[in-house]
DNA sequence: AAAACGGGGCT
DNA sequence: AGCCCAGTTTT
């Protein structure tokens, strides 16, 4: 059966009106009091957006004020530089988040004379906006009454309205679009998908929901059963792949370190590192035949001063992380330079690497 | 439809 | 170690 022949099923037991007006009056009085929310400036709102996803707000709360300070409207984002941006995202993760929004940014300014805009259509074109963040700017920003459905939000359906599909195919993110169309109030469509999301961030948590304290407890298919840590129903995903590498801080005679810039496209895309040797291709003896023909450096090998471990979502990397000096022969390298170890903050690291910064920093 | 794409917090 | 989190893009 397709959504919107279900929807009616599923709403049937629903009172609409007075599940509106728990939900909103809850979240009126309970809102936790965030930056983004001391206006409805739709650019703001947009960032945030962008840096909530898959991010937790704790996290997200001072990159944010960096980020508005430092890029305060549309105009100083779409001038800025793609590295000062992506040194502004630093940590956080995802980073073609953040090239994607300056992309999507740049547009706002030649198409739409700076303006955000609000026709869904226009909107859901832009470099990173997906259905999600369309529907949440134009709610939240805009007043209008579009779904914006995340995981909270499709945690906190599935239980009320005890819906047991799985939330990780699309097919059921479609499905609660359409309840919201029904559900949503057209009064204050704001604070109704934020407070969905909101009580899916404070109240009904994955493991352990606070039901009692729960403001549409009375409405709740899966609290009447008592089911609701069943839901909702998740296929899990197979775990990562282990990738062993040799981390190198190699330093010259002039005490400055090697770095490189990833390349373009893929993982941790424009952002710097330390050299790493894939163990998988490499022998470890062979490692300065290897280094010689990737960087025209003849290097020897020191001691081995940590071992790091990074868990991405789809893959682990071991890394053994090793001094290096140059002994001899000139860097031959298209993304690779010395610099010096004061030099190197200014570019932007991933975590996996700056967890070798302290064998390095003066 | 499935995989790629980060990082941190919790259990 | 596994799961979760205010998802989108690419294949």
């Amino acid at each position: 059966m397709k959504p919107k022949e279900r929807v009616p099923f599923l709403l049937n037991h629903t009172n609409i009106d007075a599940f509106q007006d728990d939900l909103i009056s809850w979240f009126k009085k309970e809102q936790r009091v965030l930056p983004w929310r001391e206006n409805q400036d739709p650019y703001r709102v947009w960032v945030s957006e962008i840096m909530l996803q898959q991010t937790r707000v704790d996290t997200v709360i001072p990159y944010f004020n960096h980020f508005m300070s430092r890029f305060p409207n549309p105009k100083a984002l779409a001038d800025a530089d793609e590295q000062e941006v992506l040194k502004a995202w630093e940590g956080l993760g995802y980073y073609s988040r953040a090239r994607n929004l300056q992309n999507a940014v740049r547009e706002v300014v030649e198409s739409y004379g700076g303006v955000v805009p609000d026709d869904p259509d226009e909107l859901g074109k832009l470099k990173g906006v997906g259905p999600y963040t369309k529907g949440a700017i134009l709610s939240i920003a805009y007043d209008t009454p579009e779904p914006a459905v995340d995981g909270n939000v499709m945690r906190v359906l599935s239980r009320i309205l005890y819906v047991e599909d799985d939330i990780s195919k699309q097919s059921t993110r479609k499905l609660f679009e359409a309840l919201v169309r029904e559900l949503i109030s057209k009064e204050d469509p704001s604070a109704f998908n934020q407070g969905l999301m909101e009580l899916g961030a404070l109240i009904c948590t994955p493991k352990t929901p606070s039901c009692m304290l729960c403001p549409v407890q009375d409405h709740c298919r899966a609290f009447e059963k008592g089911a609701e840590t069943e839901l909702p129903i998740k296929a899990s995903k197979k775990k990562q792949k282990k990738i062993p590498y040799l981390l190198l801080l190699i330093e010259n005679d002039k005490g400055e370190v090697l770095i490189e810039q990833r390349p373009g496209e893929g993982l941790l895309a424009s952002l710097w590192q330390y050299p790493m040797v894939p163990l998988e291709d490499v022998d470890e003896e062979s490692v300065p035949v290897w280094m010689y023909g990737e960087y025209g450096l003849k290097v020897e090998l020191g001691e081995k001063v940590d071992h790091v471990r990074h868990v991405f979502s789809h893959l682990i990397w071991e890394m053994d992380v090793v001094r290096a000096v140059v002994k001899s022969g000139s860097l031959d390298h298209e993304r690779a330079k010395f610099v010096t170890p004061e030099a190197m903050l200014d570019y932007p690291f991933p975590v996996s690497h700056q967890k070798a910064h302290p064998y390095i920093s003066p």
